[in-house]
RNA sequence: GCCGGGAUGGCGAAAAGGCAGACGCGACGGUUUUAAAAACCGUUGCCGCAAGGCGUGCGGGUUCGAGUCCCGCUCCCGGCACCA
């Protein structure tokens, strides 16, 4: 009996860790035709301190397509990075004494390791942090070059101001109204903050969407298409009493209700409101503006805010027919979305409706509907859908409302009161924090100049290092010479119309979704380098089009519209900027699901839920393995058995994975996490389903360990199945079945369940002792080349214990022969009516009415069919015979 | 309200109009063990002693044949939401 060497994972790992290390297995050459190359980019991690179960499945995956298309011959890019700036670092500063840098690179450090342990087969040459100078640096170039562009502004405008932090949130930040981190107030305050002006390719960015359909996923393209939210209509100007110079526009989509026009509705914010609101008014409208200001956008329009207005005792005049209407503000009109200010038509839209019955304000229905239509009357209900214009309609009276639209569109134009406008829900990004630890925004201010961006050649703005966190507003603003100092260490100036003068920094930093926007370009020449400077430039525009777009991006649906969408912003704007001509940066995108765990908790009296670790509760199942009773370890009373839900510290149903390759090791943690389900669904850890996983491994290294001496010199059997019989023949036709289906399941959509399945069922049939060494050579050697790409370390170590040379993903991807998979005969299924009713067996080379004849006088066939008459016969060669009998 | 995605054993799931439930987990029975764990073997959709019947959220339809296609519902998950 052979001895058989007990699987010791992490001995096995590191060996052949090293081995990549060593041969350089995986660092990508920029020279190879493109078509024979592949990039494979996961969504690079904030480095938090250590890896989370969230992170080891979305790289698994990525490492796994990684591994699987190099195998298949491709030359494979496949980087890691750091999305290294973000308010973590300094919430620790300001918590525990660290500097955030510090912070930053030991995360980084241990994070590095932790991703190295788990054998994922990165190209370590390109890696970077974003708070790296080199990639700040750069990233202040891109800056100044959008600048040159007119793609970047500064402007004063309502924000997300957190009482708690004293800086400006984005709007993700924002939870129900609260600060994300404490929970504190958030607050609309009229801030001026930087812009980037990603609404200039709102059409593009909405548009590009149609390619990418069928290659992303269906909810992200929606999502991206309501949060452009392009809405076609018309700017319609109206006159105000009294103010001859002024006009207030509107903007709607439903011109053709111009007519009916009864009121307007303002945002209290509006800029033409102090000059034309009546001294009688203003103290009201100042009293109304405040109390609406006062709460967050979430609860000011969110489905609980009611609607309030407030009369401002200011007139406007309908363009179409003179009429006089009131100007209300509204708490519920949005200062920058249109042009903040509505046309009310209560008869037609059922805000409207509403706020005009509340109001006492008056209804007038220009549109009717068609008559065979039910409609209440329009004192009770809003008519919306389309219809024919009424007699109030002057001239477009009778018209139907569709062609209206256009018709008093084109009428108000000519009159130069109105237009045709498209308008999107998306607004400019503001990209400015008042916080540290992110990248400066390269401009200065100075009494006569305002904002000037610097100079190329004054950059890298590099953070100061002595900067104090009190946890009060941003530390820049309070570092005594920062803001005030040049790069060359003397004041700060610049140079005005009447000569030098002294300057100040900008002292916001940029939102970090700005560092991730551009990352994927810069893997392809991570070195390049800026002759004309001396220094590194941010892109090669050669090899980023030779990279780009990413072959598959992976990652989590929650960036749907933020970073994918940001992302795809910038990569246009670089091409505009000529670092790209590659417009869409991400070809196919994979968003992988979240991994979820059962959670258990207490109510105490006030009804906050305290959670328990898995391992302090005690379970109680019946006989169909269902909970039925769970209890706390600690004092034996009964705990709530929770929804499965994402992993989180606060729900304290976490597993770390650190622990998870300590036990078991790195293949297992793979195998499980690519297990059970495909990528984009949602995984339930169980530790029975880990244990499942590494007793796989371990049968898999137990029979080829326990064959290895005797199969090393043997070749695998490469004849017909034809020559072969029994098991034998059974086995071969087997092995070339489970590589068809595992190529299948990988080329269609990543389905490493059921390839993994595939493989198990493999294993599961092989009886070694009935089998010819050929045979099972064959099987062993097709098994760990299939599972190479998902437990990579014991398939190589396996791989050599067979006696195979230079590594398995040099040995390829296995192949097959569909008429390999093909048994002589077949045994069809026989239904009598749709219903099974039995198997025949029969020649494989039958078709036709040779077959129909065999079928009709096999014996099984006629004793299922009995007394009855066939009335028709169904056979599909090869699949199935259907009988329809009376 | 609008948009998108779903619903299959005790659980996670497979099945590209052709044998529903592959594979894994759990459960049950067994082997081994002082015992437990581990490992291995077997059973496991539901009802029924069995023959057999019934089964992919519900109701219709198309088809020789539907988990899969079409029409109409119900429920669940996600996103957006006074967006004019």
């Amino acid at each position: 009996m052979t001895e058989i060497p007990a699987y010791e994972p992490a001995v096995v790992e590191r060996k052949w860790q090293q081995f990549w290390e060593d041969t350089q297995a995986f660092v990508a050459r920029d020279d190879l035709p493109r078509e024979q190359c592949y990039y494979v980019l996961e969504m690079f991690p904030y480095p938090s301190g250590r890896l989370h179960m969230g992170h080891v499945r979305n790289y698994t995956i990525g490492d796994a397509v990684a591994r699987y298309k190099r195998m298949r011959g491709f030359h494979v890019l496949h980087p890691m990075g750091w999305d290294s700036f973000g308010l973590p670092a300094e919430q620790a500063a300001i918590e525990r004494g660290a500097h955030p840098r510090t912070w930053t690179y030991e995360n980084i450090a241990y994070m590095r390791a932790q991703l190295k342990r788990m054998g994922f087969s990165y190209d370590w040459t390109r890696e970077f942090a974003c708070s790296d100078p080199g990639y700040a640096a750069r990233e202040q170039d891109i800056f100044l070059d959008l600048v040159e562009r007119g793609l970047v502004y500064r402007k004063s405008s309502l924000v997300n101001w957190s009482t708690g932090l004293e800086c400006v949130l984005a709007n993700e930040q924002v939870i129900d109204g609260k600060c994300w981190r404490t929970g504190m107030p958030v607050v609309q305050r009229e801030l001026p903050q930087w812009y980037l002006r990603i609404t200039a390719y709102a059409e593009e960015l909405l548009a590009g969407l149609d390619e990418l359909e069928g290659h992303w996923p269906e909810a992200v393209i929606t999502q991206q298409r309501n949060w452009i939210g392009r809405s076609q209509g018309a700017e319609i100007d109206f006159a105000i009493e009294g103010h001859p110079g002024l006009k207030l526009t509107v903007f709607t989509t439903r011109p053709d209700t111009v007519f009916g026009v009864t009121f307007m509705s303002v945002a209290p914010e509006h800029p033409v409101l102090p000059r034309i609101v009546p001294a009688t008014h203003r103290e009201q409208l100042a009293a109304f503006t405040a109390e609406v200001r006062s709460v967050s956008a979430h609860e000011r329009l969110g489905d609980t805010a009611t609607k309030k207005g407030l009369f401002t005792g200011a007139y406007a005049i309908n363009p179409v027919n003179d009429e006089r209407v009131p100007i209300y503000a509204a708490n519920f009109v949005v200062a920058d979305y249109g042009t903040g200010a509505v046309m009310a038509v209560p008869a037609h839209d059922e805000r409207d409706h509403a706020f005009a019955r509340a109001y006492g304000l008056p209804i007038i229905e220009v549109i009717r509907p068609p008559a065979e239509r039910q409609t209440p009357p329009i004192a009770e209900a809003a008519y919306t859908a389309p219809g024919v214009l009424t007699e109030r309609c002057g001239i477009f009276a009778g018209m139907d409302s569709e062609q209206a639209k256009r018709a008093i569109t084109d009428w108000l134009a000519q009159r130069g009161c109105g237009r045709a406008v498209t308008t999107y829900r998306l607004r400019d990004w503001c990209v400015s924090r008042q916080r540290y630890w992110g990248n400066p925004i390269p401009f200065v201010y100075s009494e006569s100049l305002g904002a000037t961006p610097l100079k190329k050649s004054d950059l890298p703005v590099l953070l100061p290092d002595d900067v104090v966190f009190d946890g009060r507003g941003n530390p820049l603003d309070k570092h005594p010479t920062w803001a005030t100092t040049g790069s060359d260490g003397r004041p700060l100036v610049v140079r005005g119309p009447h000569g030098l003068e002294p300057a100040r920094r900008e002292t916001d930093t940029m939102d970090t979704f700005v560092e991730s926007s551009w990352y994927f370009a810069r893997f392809a020449c991570h070195d390049n380098r800026r002759p004309d400077l001396g220094c590194a430039g941010p892109l090669d525009r050669q090899r980023v089009d030779h990279w780009l777009p990413v072959d598959l991006y992976i990652g989590g649906i929650e960036h749907a519209v933020l970073h994918l969408l940001y992302a795809r912003f910038f990569q246009k704007a670089l091409c505009d900027l000529g670092y790209s001509s590659k417009r869409e940066p991400f070809k196919r995108l994979l968003c992988q699901g979240m991994v979820c765990m059962e959670t258990f908790f207490r109510q105490d009296a006030s009804g906050k839920p305290e959670y328990f670790y898995p391992d302090e509760v005690e379970i109680e199942r019946d006989g169909k393995g269902r909970i039925v009773r769970a209890v706390a370890k600690r004092d034996g009373l009964p705990v709530q058995v929770g929804r499965v839900e994402k992993m989180s510290k606060s729900k304290r149903n976490t597993v770390d994975p650190q622990q998870l390759i300590e036990t078991y090791g790195a293949d297992t943690a793979r195998l499980f996490v690519l297990s059970n389900v495909p990528p984009e669904l949602d995984v339930v850890w169980s530790d029975d389903g880990v244990r499942g996983s590494h007793r796989f491994l371990k049968r898999l290294w137990h029979i080829v360990h326990a064959h290895a001496a005797e199969l090393r010199g043997v070749a695998a059997y490469a004849g017909k199945a034809q020559a072969l019989v029994g098991r034998d023949q059974a086995i071969v036709r087997k092995v070339h079945a489970v590589i068809k289906r595992c190529t299948d399941a990988l080329e269609r959509d990543f389905a490493f369940n059921t390839a993994i399945a595939q493989c198990m069922e493999l294993l599961n049939e092989l009886e070694p002792a009935h089998l010819r060494p050929e045979v099972l050579k064959l099987a062993l050697t097709t098994l760990v080349r299939l599972l190479a790409p998902i437990c990579p370390h014991i398939c190589e170590e396996l791989w050599e214990a067979l006696g195979g040379v230079g590594g398995i993903s040099a040995a390829g991807w296995p192949a097959y022969d569909e008429a390999e998979m093909l048994g002589d005969s077949i045994e069809y299924p026989l239904q009598i009516n749709g219903r099974l009713r039995g198997k025949l067996t029969l020649p494989r080379e039958l078709s036709g009415e040779e077959l129909e004849r065999a079928v009709r006088a096999h014996p099984a066939f006629r004793a299922a069919l009995g007394e009855r008459a066939l009335s028709k016969l169904i056979i599909v060669p090869g699949k199935i015979i259907n009988a329809v009998v009376a």
